[in-house]
DNA sequence: CATGAATGAGCGTTCATTCAT
DNA sequence: GATGAATGAACGCTCATTCAT
C-alpha cells in the first residue's frame, strides 16, 4: 500500500509544518520541517514541488478544517441566533485548542506566497456561513452591504476572540461568550 | 550640516523600506531597499545595526503615526460618540491613503522580529484614546472588561475597515462611516 | 556510497584549506578553499558548520600528524640521544617535505581562532615524546624544571631548523643535524 | 606646533594599534584602532595611506624597541657571557613587561602583509648583536655557520623564554636566567 | 519512491577607504 | 589637517532545490 505511506508522510510534512511555522514563522527553513516530520529533506520536495506549494496547501488544509469545524452538524431548525452561536463557539473553541494551526494560518493570511486561486479554493464550502451571516443581517443596520464585509468582521472579531481564549485559558469561554455577544450586536 | 544630512539619508530608508515591504514583503533584501533610497548598501547598516533594527525602527514609527493621527486635535468638548467617529475617520482615512503604511504596519504586527520593548514603546501616546473607550464602554455590555479587549476590538474592526476603503476607493467613505457604525454598535 | 564520498569530500577540503592558508594567510574567503577542493562554496559549510570549525578541524589534523610521524616506530630499545634524534630527524624532515601543513599550522598556532579545548585534543599522544624529554633531562641543567618548559625548547628549535631547512633544501640534512645538536647540547 | 600634534596621533594611533592588535588579532578594524587612539577614523589614512602601512610602520616600531633595548648600554668590556647575558636580560624583561608588543610583534612576524623590505629596515641597528653572536659562537659548535641560523636560535629560545614570562610573572627571573643557561648551552 | 549530500544564488553584514564639510 | 558619514566590494553563511544512489 505505497498510497498510504506516501500519504502517511504527506500529512506528516503537514503537521510537522504548521508546528514549526508556528515557532519560527513561515521563513523556516525546508529542512527543519523534513527534520520535524522525521523524513529527509528530499521527501518533501517529492510530495511538495516547491515551498510555496507546501504554503498554498498547508493553507487550503487549515482553512478547510476551520470551515468544517464551524458549520459542525449546524442547528438547522434553531433561531438564526442560536445557529450563528453554535458555529461561532465551535470556531473559537477550535482556535483555542489549536493555536499552532491559529498562528500558521494567520501568518499565511497575510502572506504574499497564497496564491488567489487558493485563497478562492480555500474558501469552498463555507456558503452555508455566508448563507447564515446574509440572514442574520437581513433586517440590522448592514442589510444589502456586500457579504464580504460581514464576513470580514466576523473574521476579524472571532480572531481578535481566540488570541484572547489563548493568552487567558482559563476565561476562554467567557470570552467566547463576550466575543459572540460583541459580533452579534455589531452585525444587529 | 553632517547631522541634517544623516538624519535626511535616515528618514529616506524609512520611506524606501516602508514601500519595498509593502510591495516585496518583510523578507525584502536590505540592498533593494538602499537603492530605493538612493544610498549605498553599507549607508543602511551606519543608519540601523541590523535588519531587525530597521523593521523595528519602522513600526514604531507606522504606530506612532497612526496614534498621532487618529488622536488629532480631538474634539473634548464632543459627546462621547461625535469623538469616537472623529478618531476614528481620521484613523481610517489615513490608512486608506497610505496603503503602503497601512500593509507595512500589519505584516510587522505580526513579525516575530518586533520586540516586546517595541510594542510597548510603539503604544506610548496612546492613552487618550484608552480613555476615551473606557468612557465608550462603560455603560455597554462590556463595562468591566479588560481595557485591552475593547481596544483589540477596535484595531479589528479598523483595520478591516481599511483594507475594503482601499479595495473601493469610489465608497471609501461610505465603508468608513459604515465600519464605525458597526464598531459603535459592537462595544454599546 | 555517500559516507565514503562525504568523508572524501572532507578530505579534499582540508587538502585545499592547507594549501590555500599557507598561500593566502588564514583570511582567505572560504570560497577560494571550496574552489580548490573543486566543491561548491556550501558543501565547505556541509562539513564543517563555520571557518572557525574548519581551522580547528585542520589544526587538530595537521598536529596530530606531526605527531604522528614525530614519534614513528620510535627505537625503543637504543640510547636516549639516539631517540631523540630519531624523532627530531623524522619531524625535521616532515616539515621540510611539508611546507604548507608546516607554515598553516605555524599561523594556527598564534591565531586567536583556535581554542584550549582544541589545542588540548590535538596535543594527545604526544605523551611518549614528553616522556623521553623528561628522560633527557634528567641529569642536565633543566632537571627538576617543568616539561612544558623543555617541550618549548623542542619546539622552538624544530621550527627554526625547519624553516632553515626549507630556505635551504641542498643542506636540509646537515642543517637538521646542525639543529638537533644545538637541541641536545640545550638541553643536557 | 602642528607638527608636534601630528606627531602625538600617529604615536596614539600606534599605540592603539598596538593593543588593539594584542588583544583582537590584526584583523581588528581600523575604526576601532581610531576609536582606541580617540581620534577619527579617517585621521588614521591621514597618518597611514593604508593599513598595510601601518602594519608596517608597527613592526618596525616595535621590532626596533626590541633592539634598542636588547643593545642597551652593552658593557662591552666584560667578557663575552656576560656580554651576552646583559642583552638576554634586558630583552627577555622588555618582552615580560611589555606582552602586547611581544603578542603583535608575534603575529606580524609571521603576517603575509609585511614586506621583505621592512623586515630589512627592522633588522638595522642589530649589527652590535650580531658581531657578538658571532664572537659567540666562535669556538663552539656552531663556528663557521651563517649568521641568520644562530640569530633563529637566539630568537627561538629568547621568544619561548618570554612567553614563560608572561606566563608566570612570579618566577619571571628565574625562567629568564633558566632560558639564559639554555641558550649559552645551545650555542656553545 | 526515499534519501541526504551537493549545489550555488542570494542574503545580512563588515570594513578599508574616500571625501565633503 | 581633522572629521565621520558614505561607499561598495567582499565575506561568511543559509537554504530551496536537485540528483546520484
Amino acid at each position: 500500500m505505497p498510497r498510504i505511506q506516501k500519504e502517511d508522510k504527506k500529512a506528516a510534512l503537514v503537521a510537522a509544518a504548521i508546528r514549526v511555522f508556528a515557532s519560527q514563522g513561515l521563513g523556516a527553513p525546508t529542512a527543519m520541517i523534513a527534520k520535524e516530520a522525521d523524513v529527509a529533506n528530499g521527501t518533501l520536495f517529492n510530495n511538495f514541488p516547491t515551498k510555496t506549494d507546501l504554503l498554498n496547501y498547508v493553507y487550503i488544509q487549515i482553512k478547510q478544517e476551520v470551515i468544517e469545524t464551524a458549520i459542525g452538524d449546524a442547528p438547522v431548525d434553531a433561531d438564526l441566533k442560536q445557529q450563528a452561536y453554535y458555529m461561532w463557539s465551535r470556531w473559537t473553541r477550535w482556535g483555542a485548542a489549536n493555536p499552532d494551526k491559529r498562528r500558521t494560518l494567520a501568518m499565511l493570511c497575510v502572506s504574499d506566497e497564497i496564491s488567489e486561486e487558493t485563497r478562492r479554493v480555500a474558501g469552498q464550502g463555507a456558503d452555508c456561513i455566508g448563507d447564515m451571516l446574509t440572514r442574520c443581517v437581513a433586517n440590522g443596520h448592514l442589510r444589502g452591504q456586500p457579504l464580504t464585509f460581514v464576513t470580514s468582521i466576523l473574521e476579524a472579531l472571532a480572531n481578535m476572540t481566540i488570541d484572547f481564549m489563548i493568552e487567558n485559558p482559563d476565561e476562554a469561554d467567557k470570552h467566547s461568550d463576550l466575543g459572540f455577544e460583541t459580533f452579534w450586536r455589531a452585525i444587529s
